[in-house]
DNA sequence: CGTTCGTTTGAAAAATTTCAATGCTAGTGG
DNA sequence: CCACTAGCATTGAAATTTTTCAAACGAACG
């Protein structure tokens, strides 16, 4: 179970767990050798669905995902964008029925691990067992961020924030820096995943670009004001509880 | 550490982790043997302060607690509402500054078990440590419905679905019954939890009184037309992941 | 070159907040 | 036992934010 991208898999995820947490060269090992499948998926494509009893998780490779739960009359929530490192469904490991849908932004590479080799990984090594517990923490803890601005901040505070977030995280894995980064996020996305109508989302990326806070053209943001836009959105990169900050 | 109260408390924990996962008997008294110390605590008490880092978990015994987070300009955000068999700080057993406060709501109860004992445990016991990890999850699955409510309903959906969450919560722990049950929390906490004004929070309660959906008085809830506020509220017990299904 | 999907615009409507005052109730001290 | 207070609930009116609807525009793709 070890080809080139087998291989390459697990060094992905290694090189995100150790974003948020500590691993002993055993450690390190015991994951390199979890056994995975590849796979490459298209854009828009589900990779589990609400209702589904998965009996894998899903590493993200390469491309972007994201979770979201379909509401009747055409309403959509999203809960959260996913890049390469992540394991979207981990939570699938101990929760065996599905709450919401797991889907692709764009073209994506997924290694697919089986419940059972993770299980086994996570009983025999509790330090690894810890670590996939914190990445879900974190999860949670962004979720409760994502609340804080639904609840309390303005639209404009809201997507200045999510910016911050997805910049960081990018960076965090080394797909961001520069203050720049590719963001497939369509303004319709966007306000799904804030709660906002693509309209007023529209509106108000204009007034950002109006006040030189951002660039977002073609897929790609560029924060033209790190500064300003932390404020904007009353960030605190404490939440994400990167091992090696980068704000 | 096995006073009276200290087996009072694991046994609420051990009935708690029931209610979402499955213990053998060995696992259940590696819990019983847990070292605790139990305090009483006032209303509106903070157990864990955004900042801190705790070195001990929170067993809710007795009482009620919430989570919350205090922003700007009188601004407060609520993730969520505790009730006894709860751990609410769970994840500082992972995640070491806490993003977020934790205080009591009511008088409350609760045993403080050191966080060296339950690594201690959940190494040991790996079992144990899913059943944990688990609970965090369920919790996650709580904010994602929230986030559902905050971003795609209206008022009083979310209110509805609320209510419909909080009755069932309890009565998995035997704190509810015949669509009646307590419920300490403010019009103003209501508002600080759902996203909404308390002006707004008040006059959707009183719509929500003059279709006959529920009463409200003197802290207690009474659900008067169960099927109209589900429905109301779009609720499906689905992301609570309780085994015992109580709808 | 015609679709399709996403973005942009304007105008009107709706939901919700804000402000400001008043009422209510339980607990406190006299 | 009663007045007093603090915290919560309620009300009305006006202001704001955001949504909805409807249409036009633009870019990418086959």
């Amino acid at each position: 179970m070890t080809s080139a991208s087998d291989i390459h898999a697990m060094t992905m995820l290694i090189r995100k767990l150790e974003s948020i947490a500590t691993l002993s060269d055993e450690e390190r090992q015991a994951i390199l050798s979890l056994p995975a499948k590849t796979r490459v998926l298209q854009p828009g494509q589900d990779i589990a669905r609400d209702g589904d009893t998965p009996s894998q998780c899903c590493l993200l490779l390469d491309g972007w995902a994201y979770r979201y739960k379909i509401l009747g009359e055409g309403r959509k929530q999203i809960f959260s964008f996913h890049i390469p490192g992540d394991i979207p469904d981990l939570q699938s490991l101990h929760i065996h029925t599905m709450d919401h849908s797991l889907g692709t932004l764009t073209q994506a590479m997924v290694a697919l691990i089986p419940h059972e080799a993770m299980r086994e990984l996570t009983t025999r090594y509790p330090g690894i067992a810890a670590a996939f517990w914190r990445d879900t923490l974190v999860d949670a803890a962004i979720f409760r961020e994502w609340m804080v601005g639904m609840g309390r901040k303005s639209a404009f505070g809201r997507i200045a924030h999510l910016f911050c977030e997805m910049y960081l995280k990018l960076e965090a894995v080394g797909l961001a820096g520069e203050h720049r980064c590719r963001l497939p996020i369509t303004q319709i996305d966007l306000g799904d995943a804030l709660g906002l109508s693509n309209v007023h989302v529209n509106r108000v990326l204009q007034e950002m670009r109006g006040k030189g806070l951002i660039t977002l053209r073609s897929n790609t943001l560029v924060i033209e004001a790190w500064d300003d836009l932390i404020r904007a959105g009353e960030f605190d990169p404490t939440y994400l509880h990167l091992q090696k900050r980068a704000a």
